[in-house]
DNA sequence: CCCCAATTGTTTGTGTACCAATAAATTGAT
DNA sequence: ATCAATTTATTGGTACACAAACAATTGGGG
């Protein structure tokens, strides 16, 4: 009876592939796909940066600010990439952490500056090495063209 | 004088290659570059879900759900790759709208199965084909080889 | 100089995403 | 048959992510 059942299984999965008719399943479709690799790639982050209390976002404003320290709010949103309110909430974090210290703009009273503390910039290198480690990790499982092929397709998709 | 300050920040580029220092910016980052990529996806995909009043995820959920009326709530998160907590609020939702239903797993009672409604049944199809098409525009930017590499290290990245 | 439009950052609300803790039900070992 | 360990789905808590509404500030046209 089981075996019957695997039978039927596989007879429908011939049916759809002799007529053409398109997987319903969500895995082939290139966003949801994006998503699952993401969230994984990210946890995988997630699990080092933690030793540093970090999450993979807060790293990424942190490297951010440590390119260009006391750069505004607004560039740093921008070079991100990511929406004003998000990094509200993140700098809101890093600065309860010690990280990160908002200060007026004296030529624009609207805007803010963005600093790294004494502390992440004791830390923020080390932090880089480890995720740069993780990094190479990952891009040695693929063959150096292939791996160029999929950052150059990311690259593409990423400008709009 | 601002002439000045681009020709030093053009001088600073090359000691930073010439010293070999590798860059601050988290653009160089793997897991950067897929968030990036993934949430621009994400939204180009949710502009035209909203139409359907669903996101993106729910309309992964209603796609699996479509694979296979009936399943357990357990099969659905672990084909979706989804925590169970993640699911349990997107199913909330769904049902809110009345697309989804849960019922009584008869012969578990721990369990619960998920359904689409006839209201949902009518209008999937009809999203399926919304989507495929986003696809097909996202795959028009590239080569056939190009595309099936790019997707071929998704697919590896998404294993273990 | 004044007013109105634009800009800047925060707040609020909704929707993922995941971990830890929980309650209910089932299983297994004795 | 009974009790402890496991399984199942939900809840609560934290952290993004983004849109819309908001307050403070700036700047330009009259």
């Amino acid at each position: 009876m089981e075996n019957t059942h695997q039978k039927i299984e596989l007879l429908m999965r011939c049916i759809k592939a002799l007529t053409n008719e398109t997987s319903r399943n969500p895995s082939k479709y290139v966003c949801y796909k994006l998503s699952r690799v993401m969230r994984k790639v990210h946890r995988y982050y997630e699990g080092s940066l933690s030793q540093y209390g970090i999450t993979p976002s807060q790293f990424y404003v942190l490297s951010a600010v440590w390119e260009k320290d006391g750069l505004k709010f607004k560039e740093l949103a921008k070079s991100l990439e990511m929406d004003g309110s998000t990094l509200t909430s993140i700098l809101d974090r890093l600065e309860r952490l010690d990280l990160v210290e908002r200060r007026n703009d004296p030529e624009d009273r609207r805007s803010l500056l963005v600093f790294l503390t004494e502390q992440a910039k004791q830390q923020i290198s080390e932090m880089a090495h480890l995720a740069e480690k993780l990094d190479q990790e990952i891009k040695e499982r693929f063959t150096e063209e292939e791996f160029a092929t999929f950052e150059r397709v990311l690259e593409k998709l990423s400008l709009d």
